[in-house]
RNA sequence: GGUCCCGUAGUGCAGCGGCCAAGCAUACCUCCCUGUCAAGGAGGAGAUCGCCGGUUCGAAUCCGGUCGGGACCGCCA
């Protein structure tokens, strides 16, 4: 319907042939201005917005590079004219014409090719268009799943292109820093061997040794070591990393990251070079201003106490108050059972809250139970008095001694969780980020980086008498811990760098193990035995019988880093193609079935859960 | 595995038991219009309110299920 019969209508005599391209471009849509006023130029795009005035026709050009005004006039182009009332948006055309200068009081300052236009000679249809499904001259919010299905549209529109475009500048610019560095970027295997903890592996079935799988690499860890066992030194790669977990607004099953290792160094070394690193492209591709100078560094221990989280939020203080020296025998049972079983009572102060509504309490209120407190006791003052349920329950003097602690002023709004340590502190780092959400205490201007160390080497296994590993099992221990081991393994520190920024984590690595012996030391206490060490990690533990430098690395989340560039909290935003919450790629509807002979190659049958066949 | 939110013309929203065979904006189509730049003016077409079932005299609206998308918990060394 579209094109054709329209098209032949106004072209009766000259020949469209669709495909048959003449009119090549001489330059982009953003680079003319005045200077180049009197010459004559071909431009090649797309139709952004047309304003037809029945006489003169204007069109906004659009290619990736910007917008040029293109001017259609009746009386000294008719024939152009004529075609061009049939132009729609996103018609992909070619114009020929001369660069004048716009008359004055039509400049037009907010884009760059502004002071000038073309006056079109001839126009070339390259390409017509349906009416696309949304807008694109628009940053409209447009439904997530729409956007999708058309992303080869969504990406044409201006914020979807930049975040692209920034992405390839940012990736580029580590690669420039890190090869005048002497590192070198070498690319590693997608089809890798399947190991046991860690994230859910993706399986890719093999054909030629049926039974057997491959996986996709969560990390290059092993191969990054062993490349420091080569001898290379220095080794980067803009590496995809692949977790078969439930995804989240910030995390995505592929994610790629900047993955770095390196020989005869520590912690220092390691981290120095990411600081410069990452204060250069901050420097170079934002207008965040950093907050601190340098990137501060926090003990684990120090960052839970204070934040109740090893990923704080710098940009704000809010520090979390300890109350539990002064909690106990209350007669509260609340305090009085949680400091009987080792928990902890801490509170977070919101400034000027005091007035708040119950609603708007019990925001903050709701977000201690949805990390697995019962709830949260406010205090509030005004005035010099203070309105709190605690009064109910425990003594005079307990409870001066507690306002003492928080140091309320006027309009303040403690609140107060008491629980075990751990759901204490993930319940007032929530309430915390919420109060400063509140507030507005997270500046989308401002970056707040931290380093986060001393990180404990292993963790118990949740509900389980067993150990894993709390960054990786390759991870070094603190000179001078490794007796710790066989006394109190819990209280080792491992020698663990964690790259926090605006409360997220943006990276993360460590000095390695360099000696065999203990390297094992650490599988037997993860639990592993004997062969299932020596079939997971023989290959790596025969390569330090070879002579290993000491050495350590880090990964680095790209699309994080991204996320806060682009200030968006939607890591799809600055992938191009993303895929949905549950994994489907929704531009080519992966995943999807395949057929039974590519299956039986595979030696795979697929079995229905419900019946067993 | 679980909790919550959203689904109404192409798009974005409103309507939340009868006043709705559904309203607004914009896009789309036709006509008018020679300096616009989110051009303007006039007119027009376009939706069985995601789907299935139930409650009710009556359902876009309430309930149950289901599908699609999102946020979160679990999970993510």
């Amino acid at each position: 319907m579209l094109g054709a019969a329209r098209l032949h209508r106004i072209m009766p005599f000259r020949c469209l042939v669709i495909g048959r391209f003449t009119l090549k471009r001489t330059h982009n849509c953003n680079v003319l201005n005045k200077d180049d006023i009197g010459s004559t130029v071909i431009l090649n795009g797309w139709v952004h917005r047309r304003r037809d005035h029945g006489g003169l026709i204007f069109i906004d050009l659009r290619d990736r590079y910007g917008l040029t005004q293109i001017v259609f006039n009746p009386e000294l182009y008719p024939y152009s004219h004529e075609m061009a009332g049939d132009l729609r948006v996103e018609y992909v055309i070619a114009v020929t014409g001369l660069i004048v200068e716009r008359p004055s009081g039509t400049i037009n300052e907010s884009i760059a090719t502004g002071h000038i236009e073309l006056l079109v000679q001839e126009l070339q249809i390259l390409s017509e268009s349906k009416t696309p499904p949304f807008y694109i001259n628009e940053q409209q919010d447009v439904d997530e799943s729409l956007r999708l299905r058309y992303r080869y549209l969504d990406l044409r529109r201006d914020k979807q292109r930049d975040n692209i475009i920034l992405r390839h500048r940012v990736v580029k610019f580590m690669r420039d820093f890190l090869d005048t560095a002497e590192f070198v970027e070498v690319e590693t295997p997608i089809l890798v061997k399947s190991t046991p903890e860690g994230a859910r592996d993706f399986l890719v079935p093999s054909r030629l040794r049926p039974g057997q799988f491959y996986a996709l690499p969560q990390s290059p860890q092993q191969m990054k070591q062993l490349l420091m066992i080569a001898g290379l030194d220095r080794y980067f790669q803009i590496a995809r990393a692949f977790r078969d977990e439930d995804p989240r607004a910030d995390r995505v099953i592929e994610h790629t990251q900047l993955d770095i290792e390196m020989s005869f160094v520590e912690e220092s070394d390691v981290m120095g070079l990411i600081e410069n690193l990452y204060l250069k492209i901050v420097a170079e591709f934002s207008d965040m201003s950093v907050v601190n100078d340098g990137i501060p560094q926090l003990s684990y221990e120090d960052a839970m106490d204070r934040y109740g989280t090893d990923r704080p939020d710098l940009r704000f203080g809010l520090e979390l108050i300890d109350l539990t020296d002064i909690c106990s025998a209350t007669g509260f049972r609340a305090f009085d059972e949680t400091t009987a079983s080792d928990g902890i009572i801490k509170a977070v102060v919101a400034p000027g809250c005091s007035g708040y509504s119950r609603k708007q309490t019990d925001v903050f209120i709701e977000e201690a139970r949805n990390n697995g407190a019962k709830g949260a006791i406010t205090v509030a003052r005004y005035e010099g008095q203070y309105n709190s349920s605690l009064q109910k329950f425990i003594d005079d003097d307990v409870f001066n001694k507690i306002v003492e602690r928080l140091r309320l002023e006027d309009g303040d709004l403690a609140l107060i969780v008491a629980d075990e340590v751990r759901v204490t502190n993930a319940a007032l780092d929530g309430i915390r980020r919420k109060v400063a959400d509140q507030l507005e205490l997270r500046s989308p201007d401002e970056i707040a980086f931290c380093w986060i160390k001393d990180f404990p080497l292993l963790d118990k296994v949740e509900g389980q008498d067993r150990l894993t590993f709390s960054h990786n099992p390759f991870c070094g221990i603190r000179p001078g811990d490794e007796t710790l081991l066989e006394v109190d393994p819990l209280c080792a520190k491992s020698r663990q760098y964690d790259l926090v920024c605006n409360g997220s984590e943006v990276g993360g690595g460590s000095i390695r193990i360099t000696n065999e012996g203990l390297q094992r030391r650490i599988f037997e206490l993860l639990g592993y035995s004997e062969d299932e060490i020596e079939h997971n990690f023989g290959s790596m533990l025969q390569a330090f019988d070879f002579g290993v430098p000491p050495h350590g690395g880090i990964a680095m989340g790209i699309d994080r880093l991204l996320m806060i560039l682009c200030r968006t909290d939607n890591i799809r935003e600055v992938v191009a193609f993303p895929k949905t919450q549950d994994g489907q790629d929704l531009a080519q509807a992966a995943p999807s079935a395949v057929t039974e002979s590519q299956l039986a190659e595979l030696h795979i049958r697929i079995v229905d859960k419900e019946s067993g066949n």
